[in-house]
DNA sequence: CACCATTCGTTGGTAATACAACCGACATGT
DNA sequence: ACATGTCGGTTGTATTACCAACGAATGGTG
């Protein structure tokens, strides 16, 4: 097995483990490297799943059903991000959604079940492990909430309003960057991109805030 | 201490841990149980945290204060519910939100540090413990991340009939009840009442759907 | 410099939603 | 019977958002 270590250490689920425990660990829990082709189904909507996924290399999306037959991308899934965990540490047990490789794509499967079982050898790497599942799931929880924060508001101005002033919040500052560029940012709010545009120019005119680029100040 | 077992039996926390070990498990992560007055305040927003917090009795509010100062109801938190664990578990170390008792409550904390840390005597629910956590965090993942598929929809119409889908899905049947009234489905949604209640009536002349009350069909 | 792609703001017509207000059906308690 | 409260549907209006289309500014490239 080629090293795929350099692709998956900036992974949350495997900050503080060396390269050296990382072989070991994948031993340790039998993991499995598969490359998928282009087009290729990883999992099945409704599939049983007892693995977590790690996208080493590729580009993955993962795609839902409604019981009327239309399809939709419900995200993209890119190096070294992970995938399935929800539904698999849940216990859940079944996926909500279908994963195919956008591109040809590697991914490195960990079996859950493994994971929380000490094993015989009581690898020290266990406790770390679980330590990161749950800090990710944690994170990825509170960035959802704050998401809905923003997206449950009613009006284009107070989910933008929301999200800077989450932002502001976070940098200590009412001058700051956002990481998104305006159809981005539509995107993340679920707007429409000119409708937002159009609410900025007026908020911009009220005084309320001002921008240039992705560099906002507010009032 | 009171037995407070019975309030926290059903908790996702403490599945499959019996009353014998609950007890042993509370001495051992050394748990306090505080009491609230009405009003009174359990933790600021940007608070340092370090307790997962179980309510026992009572009612919380989280609320959360943009940087202009407005103040809103984020949830309420009803026994055995659990709270601040994302936050907790996620190493943030600080809290998003308020949290206040609505009415008089009874909360127990747990250190999460003393979760994670296997204790000198290796109690045997830790591992119990930690499990139930990660399945707790990724259960609300679940239902967190399904509710963005409907709230990020742009209209009232897409929004009600990928819930209404999506439940039927789980149900395995295109007739089913759901577990909200109108201003609670409206709520949920995040539309208003009569906008949904409209649209529901002209999805129903359509045929598109029948209900009546809380129980629908899908064609 | 000319060319192209990308990003963002603007505009005008159309559609959808929020909002407030009201009504009827039904249940409960006096 | 009556008052009261809750719940859900309906209506009219003002507001807001979507959509498609266009143009200006920007930055990279041959």
């Amino acid at each position: 097995m080629i090293n795929i270590f350099p692709q998956l250490s900036s992974s949350p689920l495997l900050t503080g483990i060396s390269g050296d425990n990382f072989n070991a660990m994948l031993t340790c829990l039998r993991a499995k490297l598969n490359t998928f082709g282009q087009g290729e189904t990883v999992y099945y909507e409704g599939d049983p799943v007892y693995d977590v996924g790690l996208v080493v290399r590729g580009r993955l999306h993962l795609l839902k059903s409604d019981i009327w037959g239309n399809n939709s991308i419900v995200t993209e899934i890119n190096p070294p991000e992970m995938f399935a965990e929800a539904a698999v540490c849940s216990g859940e047990g079944r996926l909500p959604v279908s994963v195919t490789a956008k591109e040809k794509s590697e991914i490195l499967f960990i079996d859950y079940r493994k994971v929380v079982t000490t094993c015989p050898q009581s690898c020290g790497f266990h406790a770390k492990l679980i330590r990161n599942m749950i800090s990710a799931l944690a994170r990825k929880n509170m960035m959802m909430s704050a998401k809905m924060g923003h997206i449950t508001k009613r009006s284009i101005k107070e989910k933008l309003l929301s999200y800077l002033g989450d932002v502001a919040k976070q940098k200590l500052s009412k001058s700051f960057d956002i990481p998104y560029n305006r159809q981005e940012l539509a995107d993340y709010l679920s707007v429409e991109r000119s409708a937002l545009s159009a609410e900025m120019s007026r908020l911009k005119s009220e005084g309320v805030i001002d921008y240039r680029k992705n560099h906002f100040k507010l009032q």
